[in-house]
DNA sequence: GATTAATAGTTAAATGAATGAACTATTGAT
DNA sequence: ATCAATAGTTCATTCATTTAACTATTAATC
């Protein structure tokens, strides 16, 4: 049992996250086109960044099965933003790429998650931020630690 | 168009706050029962605390429409951990309380989260942590801030 | 006081997201 | 050559969410 101020310092964070987590998705939402959810532009992101993407690479990112990923890419592929492309060495691995509307289309979102993130970034001093972001890569250091060794 | 660094700043809280989401949710859902979600948890968390609880609070505090909370509610009621009791003076006002089976299922659980929050957070300076916690509660406060505006 | 507004909550249909189990196709190992 | 492992998909089911239409009740206004 953790002594007393450190069970206040959990309940706080427990809170923080919940709260910080819930705002955080509601204003990117409200970022997104009308046809378009969070995940999804997510998932445009990733395999915009990565050099080549598989859906196994995005399920362990997104730490969800893989037959979670087929129907995301799916919804995804019926409006035409990502292709499906064979590796020839291996035809078992499926290569996920933009198509140029979906990549317009991420670029345009994106550029606004980036405003509405600029906007709340501003209301803290450069030093106190780069404070922040340093612990908040050691929590994500933490994490990555416990989820693999589970 | 923010200066370049502060560019790497925003990607940067970008990318963390999506990881950090998607593990710490990740490790959560590890210590629910296998008949509860993280979203039955939180919603269970909020009614004990709670000295009175609608489904509009409910609606407001996790950012769904009130339609969503009924839904919820519906859920875990069908289980049995959820009681509804209408307001005499006011009948149109549902007050939502926790069953005995409901607390119970909560406290346990909660107990299990908080274990696995203070082994992350063991891993940090009582300082840090608390630097860190502050910057997050401001982050708080500005993002209730843009919600409240828009 | 009767009519109209607003509020609290629910219902129903539709969509998105996730899991688990069974399956295909392909590659790797013995 | 056979058997095991890997990559991905399909299908049925459940949960979560939104929108629109609805009931019931309370508040406001004229």
């Amino acid at each position: 049992m953790p002594p007393i101020d450190i069970k206040h310092l959990i309940d706080q964070y427990i809170e923080l996250s919940f709260s910080v987590n819930k705002s955080g998705e509601s204003l990117v939402r409200d970022q997104m086109n009308d046809d378009m959810t969070s995940d999804q532009h997510y998932t445009l992101r990733y395999i915009y960044q990565s050099k080549s993407c598989t859906p196994s690479d995005l399920a362990k990112k997104f730490q969800v099965k893989k037959s979670a990923i087929t129907a995301m890419i799916n919804r995804m592929w019926k409006k035409g933003w990502i292709q499906r492309t064979r590796d020839e060495k291996d035809r078992r691995v499926v290569y996920l790429t933009l198509t140029e509307e979906g990549k317009a289309l991420y670029m345009k979102t994106e550029e606004r998650i980036h405003h509405l993130v600029d906007s709340i970034l501003n209301n803290f001093e450069q030093e106190e931020l780069e404070q922040f972001l340093r612990t908040y890569q050691k929590l994500h250091r933490v994490l990555e630690d416990i989820n693999k060794h589970k």
